[in-house]
DNA sequence: AGCACGCCGACT
DNA sequence: GTCGGCGTGCTC
């Protein structure tokens, strides 16, 4: 006989225990899934074994006996230890933890084949000669495999400079030690041309693809070949850093700074931490790549805590794009009123007479960002979430970027019944018309959320642009990032300061990021590229670092102010969301969880509020919300505090009040 | 969370 | 008497 502690499979805080039950099944092990008699009715639950014992520690009243053991589900142990830690830091349940690990379908009835790769051939490519450059990052990535100790490095490599072709080869060292990879990349980044290459590389036999496209048993079937040692590399979005390898010798995050790799719903993840949690257990590597890094994690790199790789020529020695920074505020002295300076139009003109493409930035979809009333000054705001809501041209209706909720564009003011009723800020829309009625002979099309959701994919959109069949791509920041080798002669920002101007501490290195991205994709071919930003506040540091395409000047002073206020990398930042039906009771335990966290972390320890939530009222829930900064070293202190204070005070549904946790968001909204 | 237990009012 | 409303408390 046996004992085994199990989490079990109930999404409840209240049952976020380990569960001792005997066990008669001697081949019982730690990782396995099992059915257990649970509760009052004895009703059989799925449930995940994490200890087994010989003996009992203490007596346990009326001790229950596993039912059955999953043959088909079992976890490696480095997977459950990764569980334990993630409840730890993320104040998730356990339960949260394993179903990251696990998949969510099940077996085929039929036994059929469902391989996402097994309809399509992949050529092989054989590895390119690599440029001095590539050589010594590899040398220094070898160095560290030799050493076999856990190391993050970071590979910061202009754009174009090849950082594919050092994972792929970093990958291929790692599988002639007879380990095995994980390669991540944002979502959108996960096109069929990403697969093709790796897959080309390595063949599909050996490697899995894990995308959000992929159907519950698809997904299953991956999992399941993995688990079984059948494949060597792992390629797919964030969630695929859980992929159940054994062995692991490498974890590679390929554009490191996007928000992609912080998940944004329970457990809130991010993806490096986890990465660095399983490599320190492998004793393995951890690659970040960027060309614009993190502050964070550019900070980590120069600290010490990190490696720093640099990669600083493009492959083909194609000269940096020339930058003109354009003063909007000078355009209007000028007289200038539409969203075009004299610059930009003066440039797309050339641009076009000598048949090259263009692209154009705009951070914000939709027509007009918001509709107000002149007389009144009334704005059309979503009833569920109290945020302004975006014109859509199209649709003649305002659209909630946060909910999608979607309601007719009114005549006349809602509040006043006023006929001055207008709409303002730009949206891409409202540039693609307006470059449409400037350059009418011109092809144009637009590449946003909307318009990959009505008109197919971002893929057909960006072939099209590829094949030179659309002159002029209008777009938010999915054209910066997808969009590799075209004919691309001018580049232009918009306005660079919708993103500048965002209510987050990330603010600027978001806009610094997406400046410098965007003028990456100018002149990628033979000839200098010309990328013009326009912007109202053209002397912004972020601006005039992207202008000089520098990043060490961008870090060095967003470090200095990150410092200043006390900001990460200098501390972890809490959003700890207090919310309730009852808008009393949002405010009267807010108020109650900062005197609470005051008294046990000290008056010195920084709380910020409690102030309404930036989504303050979200389908009839009120929200209060307390930042929380916990200073470099003192994370494991805060957490346990946060985390006692939700059970003690939370958790009883008499307080009809919730506590939602998220420990450094990539956005407060 | 989910489910059984139980204490109270309404109805055959 | 007994059916069922949902408030309460527990789950190895």
């Amino acid at each position: 006989m046996k004992y085994v502690d199990v989490v079990i499979d109930n999404n409840s805080d209240h049952t976020d225990e380990l569960y001792t039950y005997g066990c008669t099944f001697d081949e019982v092990k730690a990782g396995d899934k099992v059915s257990v008699p649970f509760a009052r009715g004895n009703k059989p639950r799925e449930a995940y074994v994490f200890a087994v014992k010989d003996q009992l520690a203490r007596p346990v009243r009326g001790l229950k006996y596993v039912m059955e053991i999953d043959p088909e589900i079992s976890l490696p142990a480095e997977a459950l230890d990764t569980c334990r830690w993630m409840k730890r830091r993320y104040l998730c349940k356990y339960i949260d933890g394993v179903k990251c690990f696990t998949p969510a379908g099940s077996r085929s009835k039929r036994g059929k084949k469902r391989d996402p790769l097994s309809e399509k051939e992949y050529e092989s490519h054989p590895a390119p000669v690599l440029t001095p450059e590539q050589e010594k990052a590899l040398q220094q990535i070898f160095v560290r495999m030799e050493q076999k100790k856990h190391r993050i490095l970071l590979l910061q490599g202009v754009t174009g400079s090849g950082k594919t072709e050092v994972y792929l080869q970093a990958i291929q060292q790692v599988i002639r030690q007879g380990k095995t990879a994980i390669m991540l990349v944002p979502e959108i980044s996960l096109t069929p041309q990403t697969i093709r290459r790796f897959v080309g590389r390595f063949g599909k036999e050996r490697t899995a693809v894990l995308h959000s496209r992929l159907s519950l048993g698809q997904r299953y079937d991956e999992w399941m070949r993995i688990r079984k040692g059948e494949v060597s590399i792992v390629i797919g979005a964030r969630s695929a850093v859980f992929a159940p390898l054994s062995n692991i010798g490498v974890i590679i995050l390929d554009e490191e700074h996007e928000t992609s790799y912080k998940s944004d719903k329970t457990p809130k993840y991010d993806t490096l931490e986890v990465a660095a949690k399983r490599m320190g257990q492998h004793q393995g590597l951890v690659i970040l790549g960027s060309a614009t890094p993190s502050v964070v994690n550019a900070w980590r790199s120069r600290s010490g805590l990190f490696d720093l790789i640099r990669m600083e020529r493009r492959y083909n020695e194609t000269p940096l794009p020339q930058v003109d920074i354009v003063d909007m505020r000078e355009e209007l002295r000028a007289g200038n009123h539409s969203m075009f300076s004299r610059l930009l139009v003066q440039k797309m003109q050339e641009q076009l007479s000598c048949g090259r493409q263009i692209i154009l930035f705009l951070n914000r979809r939709g027509y007009s960002s918001f509709v107000s009333c002149r007389s009144c000054g009334h704005v059309v705001v979503c009833p569920d979430c109290g945020i302004s809501m975006t014109y859509h041209k199209a649709e003649n209706a305002c659209v909630c970027h946060f909910c999608g909720r979607k309601q007719p564009a009114p005549q006349v003011c809602p509040a006043c019944s006023s006929a001055n009723i207008r709409r303002f800020g730009a949206g891409t829309e409202q540039v693609e018309e307006a470059v449409r009625e400037l350059f009418s002979q011109a092809s144009v099309a637009r590449l946003d959320m909307d318009t990959v959701r009505t008109k197919g994919s971002a893929d057909k959109i960006l072939r099209e642009f590829q094949k030179g069949k659309t002159q002029i791509l209008v777009g938010t920041q999915l054209i910066a990032k997808g969009l590799d080798v075209a004919n691309v002669g001018l580049s232009g920002i918009i306005s660079a300061d919708i993103t500048l101007n965002l209510p987050d501490f990330r603010s600027a290195e978001r806009a610094f990021q997406l400046m410098t991205q965007a003028a990456g994709r100018a002149g990628r071919g033979s000839e200098t590229g010309s990328v013009v930003i326009q912007t109202y506040s053209p002397d912004h540091y972020a601006v005039q670092a992207a202008a000089h395409q520098d990043y060490e000047e961008f870090y060095r002073q967003e470090l200095a102010l990150r410092q200043q206020i006390s900001y990460p990398p200098f501390c972890d930042l809490y959003q700890l969301v207090v919310s309730s039906e009852r808008e009393e009771a949002a405010e009267r335990k807010s108020v109650q969880l900062v005197e609470e966290l005051r008294r046990r972390l000290g008056p010195r320890a920084a709380v910020l509020g409690p102030s309404p939530a930036p989504m303050y009222l979200v389908n009839g829930v009120y929200r209060m919300q307390v930042l929380l900064k916990a200073p470099l070293g003192k994370r494991q202190e805060f957490s346990a505090a946060v985390s006692e204070i939700r059970r003690r005070q939370f958790l009883d549904k008499k307080e009809e009040c919730l506590l939602h946790t998220d420990i450094n968001p990539f956005s407060f909204i």
